[in-house]
DNA sequence: GATGCGTGGTA
DNA sequence: TTACCAAGCAT
C-alpha cells in the first residue's frame, strides 16, 4: 500500500491543480520534506516557500498544521474520518486517502467523478447545487465488486476514465467502457449543467522595488491567513477598484526613498478578479537589521506569482 | 449556499 | 485573445 504521507500531499497538491503542474513540485517537495516528521519539524517559512507558484496558498498553511497534528498524535488516522478532522482535508480528500493508501472502501468525489455521474444519470439539475445529488449517486459504486476489491485502482479509474475518455468538452463516448449503460450520452458534452459565470471586476495597486547595491531586494511578509497568507511579497498599496496616481502611491511608500516610476504595467488574474499593478523603484542603503533581504533570483523562486510578474516587468525596463 | 482563494495550460 | 478549466476546502 502507498505511503500515506505521500498520498495526502499528492492529493493536497492536486485540489484544483492540473498532474502536469504537481508532478515536478511533488518531487522537489518530498525531496526537501521527506517524512511528516520532517514536515512537522520545519518552519513554517520554509514550507510556504517550497509551495510558491503553486496557488491556494492556505493549503500549504493547512498541509504543515496537519503534519504538526498527526506527529503530535503519533500517527496517521486510521479511516476517512480520521483524515477529515485535519485542517485542509475535506470529503474528497479524505476519501481518496482513505481507498488509496489505506484500501478502504471509500468514492472520493472530485470534478471528474461528478461529471462522469451527471452524464452516467443524465443529471440535468444545475451545479452547484447538483453535488449533494451527485456525491449519493457516485456512492453507488461502493456496492460494485471491482470497487470492493480494489478501492484505490477504482477510484483511480474513475479520475482517469473522466481525464481522458469523459472530458468536459468533446467527450470521446466512442471509446467509453461504460457506454451502453449511460443515460446522458446523447446530451454528454452539456453536462454537468454550470452556473452563470460572474465578470472578474479590476482591481489596482502599486509597489515598491528597493534594490541595495548587491542585487538583492527587499521582501515583505503577508499576514497569515486571506488572500496570500503567509507568503513572501513585494510591498505595496492596497488592491482597490481605481488606479493610483503617483502622489496617492509614493504617500503609501514604506519608507522615504527616490521612488521612480517604472513605465507599464504589470497584469496578474486571480479566480476571483484581474489585478493592474504599477511598479516603483529606487536604490537603498539601509542598515536594519530585521529586513528580509534577497538575491533576485532567489526572490523569484519564493515569491507568488503574482509578484514575480513585478519582477519581470523591473528586468524589462532595465532595473536591476 | 455563496464566496474567497492561484496559477498555468488549452481551444 | 478571452474564456474556460484542473484529483477542493474553509467560512
Amino acid at each position: 500500500m502507498p505511503d500515506p504521507y505521500q498520498v495526502w500531499l499528492s492529493e493536497v497538491m492536486l485540489q484544483q491543480t492540473t498532474v502536469a503542474a504537481v508532478a515536478p513540485r511533488f518531487q522537489r517537495f518530498l525531496g526537501r520534506f521527506p517524512t511528516v516528521a520532517a514536515l512537522a519539524a520545519a518552519p513554517a517559512e520554509a514550507v510556504m516557500e517550497e509551495w510558491a507558484g503553486l496557488g491556494y496558498y492556505a493549503r500549504a498553511r493547512a498541509l504543515h498544521a496537519a503534519a504538526r497534528a498527526i506527529a503530535a498524535a503519533g500517527a496517521f488516522p486510521p479511516d476517512a474520518a480520521g483524515w477529515r478532522e485535519l485542517p485542509g482535508i475535506g470529503p474528497y480528500t479524505a476519501a481518496a486517502v482513505a481507498a488509496i493508501a489505506l484500501g478502504q472502501p471509500e468514492v472520493p468525489v472530485d470534478g471528474n467523478v461528478e461529471r462522469v455521474v451527471a452524464r452516467l444519470f443524465a443529471v440535468t439539475e444545475p451545479m452547484p447545487r447538483a453535488k449533494k445529488t451527485l456525491a449519493a449517486l457516485a456512492q453507488g459504486f461502493s456496492s460494485d465488486p471491482a470497487m470492493r476489491a480494489r478501492p484505490g485502482d477504482f477510484a483511480q479509474a474513475l479520475f482517469d476514465l473522466g481525464a481522458t475518455i469523459c472530458t468536459p468538452k468533446n467527450p470521446a463516448c466512442a471509446l467509453c467502457p461504460w457506454r451502453e449503460g449511460c443515460a446522458g450520452q446523447a446530451m454528454a458534452a452539456d453536462l454537468p449543467v454550470r452556473a452563470e459565470k460572474v465578470p472578474r471586476p479590476m482591481r489596482h495597486g502599486a509597489h515598491f522595488l528597493a534594490l541595495d547595491g548587491a542585487g538583492r531586494v527587499l521582501l515583505g511578509r503577508r499576514p497569515g491567513h486571506g488572500l496570500l497568507g503567509g507568503m513572501a511579497d513585494i510591498p505595496g498599496t492596497a488592491w482597490t477598484g481605481a488606479p493610483w496616481t503617483d502622489a496617492e502611491a509614493l504617500a503609501e511608500a514604506p519608507f522615504a526613498a527616490p521612488w521612480a516610476a517604472v513605465p507599464g504595467v504589470a497584469l496578474h488574474g486571480f479566480t476571483h478578479f484581474q489585478l493592474t499593478m504599477r511598479l516603483f523603484w529606487a536604490r537603498v542603503e539601509i542598515p536594519g537589521t530585521n529586513q528580509d533581504w534577497r538575491p533576485l533570483a532567489e526572490a523569484a523562486r519564493i515569491l507568488p506569482t503574482v509578484f514575480r510578474r513585478l519582477l519581470v516587468l523591473a528586468e524589462g525596463a532595465g532595473v536591476r
